[in-house]
RNA sequence: GCGGGCGUGAUGGAAUGGUAGACAUAUCGGACUUAAAAUCCGAAGGGCUUUGCCCGUGUGGGUUCGAGUCCCACCGCCCGUACCA
């Protein structure tokens, strides 16, 4: 071979990896295990270069925790389940489960070739019943645990379609096929008391010190701990049964300045007032015609209406409050009451100006007296301000002193109890969906709800179903929900809804350690390979998957089918950027925009050199045409190319810009490599000099009389083993890279002995290998080394050779740099400090003067002060 | 709307509060070549009155001997917002 050619080179070196099995992961009790996973995939059909590169970066992880000594478990996957399938079989025939079997094998094909260190004899689809067969066994478990429950909720109904419709599916209110106005419907759903746990999901986050704190905070949020007051209002008059309203409120410090009390739509009461209040009940259907998102309800107008009652103040008999129904009022949370406060929330005081509500300052700034107008004075809890008016008698405090204090009052005097809140919701599980995982229950008319029996399972979906019609097919399939009562033995029937694709996502780690057991998992297998050491995948997943999972991995360990270690399962987490491309784009005579493939594109021309806008860093999707195919980089450049360049260019949290310069650049560089190392391996095979087996070995032959020349390389050397360690492990691939490349330059302008470049482009391959394993494996090969770089130990720097004998200190003056000096590393700060000031751009600067102050930071810098 | 994040040369980016722009791309110059490609070597933030000085990390303030980094406000983009996965 006289050129790097990855054709050649990756499917040769991925056979004898196979051979080798290298990859299959065994539990060996005398080896430290190593769990490293990102998070799998849904089987669309094609790979995409977001694919690659967490796919790469975990792929650099586990080789190189190979190369420690670790017993690595590196498992891939597929998300199988969910709504695209049914989707494409009722927008291009067939079956669901046909396009996604299909659709795994032409993605196993594409990602084959990427030389992935995956342990293959573990994959699994969520959608095979073997999986989801025991998915209904840990429900079944975990029902009789207490931790799920059936309640009501609403769903977005089309009622044209006549189905259920998911957020997404909901186009600004309207159904997304027949564009009828959405309805807000209630139904009887399967929920996971993940609330129950909200405490302790909560403070277990603290312990998760290698999580990224961005997706602590977010989780923290999400679960939103709040302590408030739950109070009473008297009605002036009891209407429809009601004499009291029950509120919630973190703000009761501001109960003085209430004005108002506005209640959500679905309230009891303000359903209660539909049937003598037409207007009501029209403003009520109003509302509840607006999807079910919360952005949804957030961003639309603030609405009210005036229900005419009143509640009395409870600090003052004689004043009364208006009950209005808000559309901005959620249900949901809290006790579906509030009171507005205009002075001291924005929102209550947009609707207060808007309906023409009095507006009552009940504290001020401590520097100023300024009444609110139109801006309502929210000063953090933790600021100190001047009360006007506080039940509690506080006069001035911070605002979280205040609402103690008025907990505490409040309870004295028996108005009201302190409670915690959390913003959190139990997990709807329920889908009326065909594909995805059947709930294994049976209605029946003598016992109601009975859990299938576990020797029952799998329940499995039927094939024979049709999706011509919108809505459930298994709601209207003829026999499929026929079936015996578990608990009395007459007909009764399945339930038809299929659990929420996330049920899927949250256990899929710890059933990897065991894929095939009869049980959910194998307890000898969970306790070696749990937990999971490291997790990799996008932020969009910062809060419901990894939530999810967090409650699963406690639900499972309940019902023992995990460790108590493993109720946080995983020990360390890392969100990677997305891959982004250019837009090409032009106009249309309606000046709508018109997207072109990068191929058709040159230097920002058309073909016919029409000009196109170029929109940079966009995700990559098919209607912007923008999309990079890994298979057609990978058989234009190789595998290697296309993981060198996902690493390199950007770092792995942020996003990065996929560019052909990029890709050419990562090609051109990698062949300079292969190119330096056939050179010296030709040296070889004409016969000058020996090899040796290690870095090791050369040391300690070389160590004295080394000429300056080996000396210098093998400084080079030391210091690219320790930078390339700590950017791999610390997850900074790109810097990583950069190294390598800085080490590559030195290498090849190196006038060192023909042992020692031998020896450091061997340790180069060592170096390359986690991100560019297959053309490592060549190199060492060529370059006579023993075995597979895939099996041989990392290597460590030897600290002698990584400590140089003199540092440049730069020298500030004022903060600004004015020249630098050249100084023993030991030399003493005092010492410094005298060089500094006897330099020439100091004495300079001093102009015989003295300096106010010196600042010397050891082996950094020097600040003279004048 | 709310929660979280990001913003540095022409471009991707580097920089434990301590020399801003490592490394790479594009560009320009040189070597090699009949020529081109490939390869190799080199230059390069902007400006000026160029022994040196000024400006410069989205915008405006602040803390500090010293700020890309910490704090406050704003602008823009991205992620999430509970039935997309």
């Amino acid at each position: 071979m006289s050129r790097y050619s990855a054709a050649d080179i990756e499917p040769k070196w991925q056979a004898a990896w196979d051979k080798l099995g290298v990859f299959t992961a065994k539990r060996d009790e005398s080896r430290p295990k190593y769990y490293v996973l990102e998070m799998f995939p849904y089987p669309s059909g094609r790979i995409h270069m977001g694919h690659v590169r967490n796919y790469t970066m975990g792929d650099v992880v586990a080789r190189y925790k190979m190369s420690t000594g670790h017993n690595v478990l590196h498992p891939m996957g597929w998300d199988a389940f969910g709504m695209p399938a049914e989707n494409a079989a009722m927008a291009i025939g067939g079956h669901p489960k046909d396009w996604t079997y299909n659709n795994i094998a032409d993605m196993r094909a594409q990602m084959k070739p990427l030389g992935l260190s995956i342990d293959w004899s573990r994959e699994f689809a969520t959608c095979d019943p073997e999986y989801y067969g025991q998915q209904q066994a840990l429900f079944l478990d975990m029902l009789d645990a207490g931790l799920v429950t059936r309640k009501n909720a609403v769903v977005n109904w089309d009622p044209v379609d006549m189905t259920v419709l998911a957020n997404e599916q909901v186009i600004d209110g309207k159904g997304w096929r027949s564009g009828a106005d959405v309805e807000r419907r209630e139904l009887t759903q399967w929920f996971f008391k993940i609330s129950d746990m909200a405490e302790e999901l909560l403070e277990a986050l603290d312990g998760l010190d290698n999580w990224p704190a961005k997706v602590r905070l977010m989780q923290e949020n999400w679960i939103g701990k709040s302590r408030g007051l739950e109070m009473e209002f008297t009605l002036s008059a009891p209407a429809h049964g009601h004499d009291t309203l029950k509120i919630y409120t973190t703000r009761p410090d501001t109960l003085a300045g209430a004005s108002f009390m506005a209640i959500s739509p679905d309230h009891p009461l303000s359903k209660a007032l539909e049937s003598d209040n037409a207007d009501l009940a029209a403003f009520n259907a109003d509302c509840r015609r607006m999807d079910t998102t919360e952005a949804a309800m957030e961003k639309a107008e603030k609405r009210g209406f005036d229900t005419g009652l009143t509640v009395r103040h409870p600090l003052d008999d004689s004043r009364t409050l208006p009950i209005w129904v808000a559309n901005f009022v959620l249900m949901d949370y809290g006790t579906g009451a509030i009171f507005g406060c205009p002075a001291h929330d924005q929102r209550d005081l947009d609707f207060a100006r808007k309906y023409d509500l009095p507006v009552i300052d009940t504290f001020v700034a401590m520097d100023s007296d300024a009444r609110v107008e139109n801006t309502a004075f929210t000063p953090p809890k933790t600021e100190k301000v001047r009360w006007i008016d506080q039940p509690a008698g506080v006069t001035e405090a911070t605002g979280q002193e205040a609402i103690d204090a008025t907990i505490d009052w409040a309870e004295a005097r028996g108005l009201g109890q302190g409670k915690t809140q959390f913003r959190l919701r139990d997990w709807g599980l329920s889908r009326q969906r065909y594909w995805g995982c059947p709930i294994p229950v049976v209605h029946c008319a003598d016992c109601g709800v009975v859990p299938e029996k576990k020797e029952n399972l799998p329940v499995q979906l039927p094939d024979d179903v049709t999706f011509y019609i919108p809505g459930n097919p298994l709601d209207r399939h003829p026999t499929w929900r026929d079936c015996a009562c578990p608990s009395c033995g007459k007909p009764a029937k399945r339930e038809t809804d299929t659990m929420d694709t996330f049920v899927d996502s949250s256990w899929y780690f710890a059933r990897f350690t065991s894929p095939h057991a009869a049980t959910p998992t194998e307890k000898a297998d969970a306790e070696y390979w749990m937990n999971v050491d490291q997790y990799i995948g996008g932020i969009e997943h910062a809060i419901l998957h990894l939530l999810y999972s967090r409650f699963f991995a406690r639900a499972m360990n309940v019902t023992g089918h995990l460790p108590a270690k493993s109720r946080e399962p995983f020990d360390a987490l890392f969100t990677q950027g997305m891959v982004t491309h250019e837009i090409y784009q032009t106009r249309d005579a309606k000046g709508r925009p018109v997207y072109h493939l990068p191929e058709d594109v040159s230097d920002g021309k058309l073909a016919d050199g029409t000009e196109v806008e170029i929109i940079p860093s966009a995700k990559m999707s098919k209607s912007k045409k923008n999309v990079v195919d890994p298979v057609s980089i990978i058989s234009a450049y190789g595998a290697d190319t296309a993981r060198w360049f996902v690493l390199s260019d950007s770092p792995p949290e942020r996003d990065v810009e996929w560019t052909a310069a990029g890709a050419e650049a990562a090609h051109k560089f990698l062949t300079r490599v292969w190119r330096m190392a056939r050179e010296l391996a030709d040296q070889r095979d004409a016969g000058v000099g020996d090899l040796d087996k290690s870095l090791q070995d050369l040391m300690d032959s070389m160590q004295l009389g080394m000429n300056p020349l080996d000396d210098e390389l093998m400084r080079a050397t030391h210091k690219a083993i320790d930078d390339v360690t700590k950017g791999v492990e610390s997850f900074g691939f790109n810097a990583a890279i950069a190294r390598i490349y800085t080490y590559v330059n030195a290498l090849s302008k190196s006038q060192a002995s023909a042992r020692m470049k031998w020896t450091s482009m061997r340790i180069l391959a060592q170096l390359m290998s986690p991100m560019t394993p297959h053309l490592a494996e060549e190199m060492w090969a060529l370059l006579g080394g023993e075995g597979l770089v895939v099996e041989t130990p990392w290597p460590t720097p030897d600290d002698n050779m990584l400590r140089d004998n003199t540092v440049t200190m730069p020298i500030q003056i004022n903060g600004k740099r004015r020249g630098e000096i050249s100084v023993p590393v030991d030399m003493s700060k005092e010492d410094v400090e005298k060089q500094a000031l006897a330099s020439d751009p100091v004495q300079k600067a001093l102009a015989g003067g003295t300096p106010r102050k010196v600042i010397v930071v050891p082996g950094r810098i020097v600040n003279v002060v004048i």
